[in-house]
DNA sequence: CTGGATCCGACTGGATACTG
DNA sequence: CAGTATCCAGTCGGATCCAG
């Protein structure tokens, strides 16, 4: 399949077709603040509410709730809340979110490997201006 | 390299340490509303001002300008001015820019292959609520 | 043609307080 | 423990007008 995809013959790429624009749809998804570094955080496995708080340092409870609902809408996680008290609530990725390991290796790959020019050449820019 | 090389022992993943954390500041630079778009644009070669303007649908001169210095500061492209009139300006990938097409094509396999399940479940999640 | 400058609404996300 | 509700500041991005 080809990067070409996302611009099928005769179409523009609009952020306003998301579901005929998939790649545009993944990135609102994983785009934001928050989203990435939970699923990182869930692939080793199941986590509980207060371990990803901890874990995902900085992140505020109510964006840990935001985002955790985002990926359960979309079905890249499951909330399994166990009847107990204290309550203990467990979140899990699906298939759909652990096939995401990929893409983000991917990603990270080319993050780390032109890590050092991006900087140097925002330095410079920045430099400059 | 492991997607754990993310999260290295002993260091967690905070936004707040960008250059210590490759992939977030990957995601901060693509995770934008056009920048994707505009680096699919110019996979093909180099493009002008207007041409980018016309193929991106929706964007507006301000976010195409925005969208273009972020990625020129980066290094991803480069912007060369021919001293004529009217004027005329060529973007143009660099290497670590073309680079980028890997990942994307990546995250575009993920985003077709498992779309139709997103779709269902987020359809499905808020028909319950 | 290729922007820069300004204004402004919408959205994101943090802080805090409260609850079953 | 695992949230919800509210408030608020900062940012993103569109519209418009102006300029080399």
């Amino acid at each position: 399949m080809e990067l070409a995809l996302l611009l099928p013959p005769g179409m523009t790429v609009t952020p306003t077709m998301k579901e005929q624009c998939p790649l545009r749809d993944t990135l609102d998804r994983i785009g934001d603040r928050w989203t990435v570094i939970v699923v990182v955080l869930l692939l080793p496995g199941p986590r509980r509410f207060t371990e990803l708080m901890r874990a995902a340092e900085g992140i505020s409870q109510r964006m840990l709730t935001h985002t955790l609902r985002g990926l359960e809408r979309d079905g890249l996680l499951t909330r399994t809340v166990h009847a107990c008290v204290p309550p203990k609530v467990e979140y899990e990725l699906t298939d759909p979110g652990r096939a995401l390991a990929g893409p983000l290796t991917e990603l990270l790959h080319w993050s780390v490997r032109h890590q050092e020019s991006v900087l140097a050449a925002r330095k410079t820019f920045d430099a400059d201006v």
